[in-house]
This record gives C-alpha cells, structure tokens and sequence, in this order.
DNA sequence: AAATGTTTTAAACAACTGTTTAAATTTAGT
DNA sequence: ACTAAATTTAAACAGTTGTTTAAAACATTT
C-alpha cells in the first residue's frame, strides 16, 4: 500500500530490477497465452519473484496487463508514424524506408502484432477513448503526399485504406501466419527469414506497381 | 457414462439438439474468447443447458475445443483446396474464383481467420499429427499451373510462398486486423463491406501485375 | 405397466486463481 | 547503531473453475 500513484525520485536498484523484471516476463507471457492463459503463478515463478509481489508493484493482474497492452501498442504506433510523418522524404523513399523498418522490427518481434491484434479486438472501446493517436493518421504527411500524387493524376485513385491494407497485409501476415505457413510450405525458420529479407525490397517494389501500372489483361 | 465412443444409430430428436446447441455455442464463445477465456458456465448458460451436459455429451472442455478447432480448420482448408486444385481452369481464374470466394466466405465468418492463427500457434504440433492435409499444398494444380507458367517464362520468376502470402495477406489480413482498421481509420461497417467487395476486383488485378509486369521505376 | 436405457438436473467436490494479510527482512536516513 | 520506510515472504482467504455424482425426469421397449 505504498506507491502505486508515485513515479517519486530515487528509486533504489532492486526496487527496479523486480519491477522491471516483473513486467519483462509478463510481457512476454501475456504476449504467448493471453490475459485468461497467462497465470500470476507462472509470472512469479519464471520471474523468480514472489507471488505477492505483482499485486504490491502494480496493484492487480488486469492492472499489469493493460499497461503492458497500451505501451505494446504505443510503441509499436509510434514507430509506424515517426516514418510516415517524416516530411522530406518522398512518397517512394518513405515506402522502402517504412517496409524495411517494419520487416526488421517484426523479425525482432515476432509476436507483437498478433498480441495487437487480439487486444484491439477485445478491449478496442478502450484504446478509442486513450489514444488520441488513432484520429490523426489522416493528417499524416504520408498521406497528404498520396492524396496529392492522386489528385495530379499520377496515381492510381483508389482508396487510400486498399493501400493501407495491402500495405499492413503485405508486411504484417506472414509474421501473424507464420506458424500457419510453415506448416503448410515446411519452410524451416531460417529459410524464412531470408524470404523476409527478400519482402523488403520485392514488397516496396509491389505496392509502387499498385499505384502506377495499368494492367495488362493477360490470360 | 454412456456414449463417448458410439457414433451409434438412431440418435433421437431432443439429444442431436442438445448436442449441436452446446457445439454451436462452444464454437461462438470459443472463438470470441479464446479456449482459456471460455469459460463452461458461459456455454452452459448461453445454451441454455444444465452444467453437466457439456462434460455428458463432450467429455471435458478440451475435448469440445478440440472438436471444435479441428472442424474448423478442416472446413477452412477444404474450401481452399477445392479451388486450387480444380483441373479444368485457368491460373488467372483460378486467382479470380479464389479471391471472390474466399472474400466472400470471410465476410461470412470474419472471426474465423484469427481464431485458427490463434489455435496453430499454440497447438502446431497437433496438427502437423493429424492433418496430411497440409503436406499436399504443393501437390495443387495450382501451384503446377504457377511453376508451369515460370519454367515458360512467362510469369516472374519467384519464390511461390511470396505469393500465397500476398495472396493470403491481401484477402484475410483485412479481416484479421478489421477492429484495428476501423479504430485507425474510422470507417465504419458498412462501408468495410463495401471496400471488401471492392478488393474482390482489385485484389486479383494486383496479384496479376505482380506475377507479369516488371516495375517501372517512378519517383 | 414394468423395466430398461437415456437424458437432464441440482448439488457438491477438489483444484486452481487472483488477491490480501501480517510478519519478517532488507534498505536508507540520521 | 537506531529508526522508519520499503521490500519480500509464507500463509491464508474467498471466489471461480472444470468436473463428478447420484438422483430425478424422460423416453423406449417389452
């Protein structure tokens, strides 16, 4: 009943440690099993910590977990539109620039986006009212220079969320799928990868046809 | 104690009811919540049935999710493969009749997607036991007519599982991430459906491009 | 109508889960 | 070294969960 309210000033080093440590293995399990899978046992004992220990740090299970799902998003949020705001790069040089970074993130972090997504699902009323974030993606230079490129006619005039959408789809599925997939092809994880270092420059080189080809209706 | 292994004849009436009532509910909450979250007073209740009978009818828990996990891949799959593998159409039409009903089927069933993800990423090894399913996919006219058309020349020459993500990708990723979508771009319902239909046109016009055209380098 | 097999029910069980308590231990300030 | 605050611990609590039990209700057969 100490210090739930405080982020007070000089905090010892083990204080630190067990709190960080705590959340570190919650993350990771809550990403694996889920907020009902993941059980305040297994957190403390692969956390070495003792099972009190989570509720005097951060008060509840539900309490943990939220703030692990919000700074996941936040985090992951932040990176998507730090490159597509940038304001002097072109239109294109932000597209290779956005796939390589997301295509090298996702490899770090493999589990993220499904985590998101599941989240997003069952706890999406209360990211509306939290992140201002989500209104603005509209306002982003990415898109004022697409909507641009569309008004002067040298792009496609499709709806800017098919790109969006082809775009995520491209970049984020095969890592969302990616037990699905090799099952399916019997890809072994290294070879994987490489097909993923391949995504970043064949995945840029798509979505520009997307936007600039007229099809040739072959049959 | 009675009936677990029978697939005995003449069910009567009133026990197939009860039966496939509990299934279709299980499958619904299941899907929603995940296997963890589910919790058997919630089916119980929402069937409208007495506690004991999930256990009478299904054994336990787990055995009803696993029934129900098991089906539902199945089902998937076999819709998939139907398409890919019929003898007597073209690639191009065969992409045109995949996308649609695959769009189509999703709009239908849009949790589907993302519970099965769930499912083979924490029960991969299951699979891999009980479906041969899965060892076939390169086995599919389809993917025959794909490496046909190469070894021609004819269409570019890369790795086939680059395709079936983007093709997967472009078609489910929308519906995996569509509470996402809506939150960052407000649209609402509706007007998701109509861009899904939409995408049923533009999606196998993308895919087309991307196994013809060579890029034009534009910036 | 009696007997038999099947389905449904209410109640209970035992294990598990998130959380709290109160005491013990460690740390920091004086 | 003493004190007060902060951290850690073991144990317990109360509620939930999946499952079982034994009896009741229902249906079918003889």
């Amino acid at each position: 009943m100490f210090k739930f309210d405080s982020n007070y000033i000089g905090m010892p080093d083990k204080e630190l440690q067990t709190e960080e440590k705590i959340k570190e293995v919650a993350r990771k399990i809550f990403q694996e099993k889920g907020f009902e899978g993941a059980k305040t046992r297994d957190i403390a004992k692969e956390a070495g910590i003792n099972l009190a220990l989570m509720n005097y740090y951060f008060r509840s299970k539900k309490a943990l977990f939220e703030m692990i799902m919000m700074e996941t998003v936040q985090d992951f949020f932040q990176m998507v539109f730090q490159i597509l705001n940038k304001p002097d790069t072109s239109l294109m040089d932000k597209i290779d620039g956005f796939v390589n970074t997301y295509i090298e993130t996702l490899k770090k972090n493999p589990e993220v986006p499904l985590f998101i997504l599941s989240c997003v699902k069952s706890n999406g009323a209360e990211f509306q009212k939290k992140f201002s974030m989500f209104h603005m993606i509209s306002e982003l230079h990415f898109f004022k220079q697409f909507q641009e490129l569309v008004k002067q006619g040298k792009v496609k005039n499709i709806h800017p969320a098919h790109f969006l959408m082809n775009l995520a789809g491209m970049i984020v599925f095969p890592f969302v799928a990616s037990p699905m997939i090799k099952l399916v092809t019997q890809i072994p994880e290294s070879e994987f990868d490489l097909l993923m270092d391949q995504r970043k420059k064949l995945v840029p080189m798509w979505l520009k046809d997307m936007l600039f080809e007229t099809t040739l209706e072959k049959n």
